[in-house]
DNA sequence: CAGTGGTCTAGACCACACC
DNA sequence: GTGTGGTCTAGACCACTGG
């Protein structure tokens, strides 16, 4: 009674094949709809289950998405620029705004996001980099920041109690002059910073508060900041879906490289 | 004759929670067998494709992986510092092998690679960057890098033909002193590079090239190199499974930064 | 009302690696 | 052989949205 077998690949796959070319050669351009599960069902002689899966493939590939009751449709999303390098182009005099506010404005966009502060143990990947003893909790201001109103990333700036008790970044409304500008005043300027990216699938949670669909990554983004004596002045943790960025990193040339000898 | 509803989730996203729960909460460790799908079929009293569903959603999680006929195993690995830079550091004279091999003899791993070399239309990501005319194709360098057998990036450098036509980046073989070495001589010195990276689910053939597990994504990065006059000398396209790597970016203070006024 | 995808069941057959 | 996960079937009920 099974369908014989096809050469190396299931059923469902070979459909997801089928739906894929089409994909990506153009013939379904972004936002078209894709066959139901009947129609494919009835298209290929399965059942549903097996057009469903096949559906699903697709949609774990972030290629299609499900809009229930509607069907599945093709993903079009075009991708922001995010320049990591821009908070630490912010000195002392220049901002009047929150970089990121201040940069999305000027490219036309709807910028808005949402602050909280707490004290909190820090994750252990925080703590390592903040050398801290064991049990030290620390300031937390944790942001979501919305483009046009949807999420666009989450970043959570991890502070050191001592430095910035008192200090507005204790207080959850934005900093017009930036955070680095406080620790500055402060006297933990940070002016080195290191970067590790990394890319994994969403925790459920992250799902949640980034209303991220099936078959998005996020990259997770960990910032070290130094001060000039070389100590850790703040870790910033950022969540970046993998659908709404590309992250941009320029590499000026080196003054030192010679002409071949 | 189905069980009665629970509150919002469904029986396998239940499931789920509570696997997830003890991987992150460490009772289950790296490497350690998960019950099996009917083990969970009968604990929780629903059908074994109900189980099945449950583990599938942390394998597209990317939390554990399904080694048939074993089992499902949580999964275990451990990142390798990727640092995009290090190959503008290569200069004349220094490299005495491609900086990739040194690098990772130097830190004790075996590397190896494998590289094919052929001319192609590129891809419209890479022919924009370049500034081709419509048709025009380029020489494309293949390369797949590994770290103790298992494929660590792909890594397809394009160069304009009539830069590199009758140079050693023609031929499928390891350049010691680097590609770069070889494009100043030919009066076209990569002095600047911009990175861009994307992060993604992978495609078929990435899965099969790169030995991915369900529920990896991959970080697409394309750096654009620039010669001293501002054109384009070559584009790079490289590929990089979400768990295999953690890629770091030094971002140095900037010397004209002043202090507070 | 009808149609969509989401969930779940109960059962079947398969390939694979072990014993 | 046994046990594992992978695939597939045929059917059911659900929530949601639209006409």
């Amino acid at each position: 009674m099974t369908v014989p077998r096809p050469r190396g690949r299931s059923v469902k796959e070979e459909i997801a094949d089928k739906l894929r070319q089409q994909i990506l050669s153009g013939s379904l351009g972004p936002e078209d709809k894709l066959p139901t599960q009947l129609d494919l069902a009835d298209e290929y002689g399965v059942a549903r289950n097996t057009a469903r899966d096949a559906l699903g493939i697709l949609v774990n590939e972030g290629l299609i998405v499900a809009r229930r009751p509607y069907g599945h449709f093709v993903r079009g999303r075009q991708r922001m620029q995010y320049r990591p390098q821009s908070d630490l182009i912010q000195r002392p005099g220049d901002a009047l705004k929150d970089v990121f506010l201040t940069e999305q404005e000027l490219a036309g966009r709807r910028p808005t996001q949402t602050i909280d502060v707490a004290i909190v143990q820090p994750p252990r990947e925080v703590a390592e980099r903040m050398d801290l003893s064991d049990g030290e909790d620390v300031v937390v201001r944790r942001r979501v920041r919305y483009l046009e109103g949807e999420p666009f990333l989450t970043n959570d700036s991890y502070f050191l109690r001592p430095i910035v008790e008192g200090t507005e970044i204790m207080s959850p409304h934005d900093i017009a002059r930036g955070a680095n500008i406080v620790l500055a005043e402060q006297g933990h300027r940070q002016v080195r910073a290191t970067d590790e990216f990394t890319s994994r699938m969403p925790t459920p949670a992250e799902q949640h508060r980034l209303e991220l669909t099936p078959g998005t990554p996020v990259v997770h983004q960990l910032t070290t900041g130094y001060d000039a004596s070389g100590r850790v002045v703040r870790v910033v943790v950022s969540t970046l879906p993998g659908d709404r960025h590309v992250i941009v990193i320029e590499r000026p040339g080196l003054p030192d490289v010679d002409e071949p000898s």
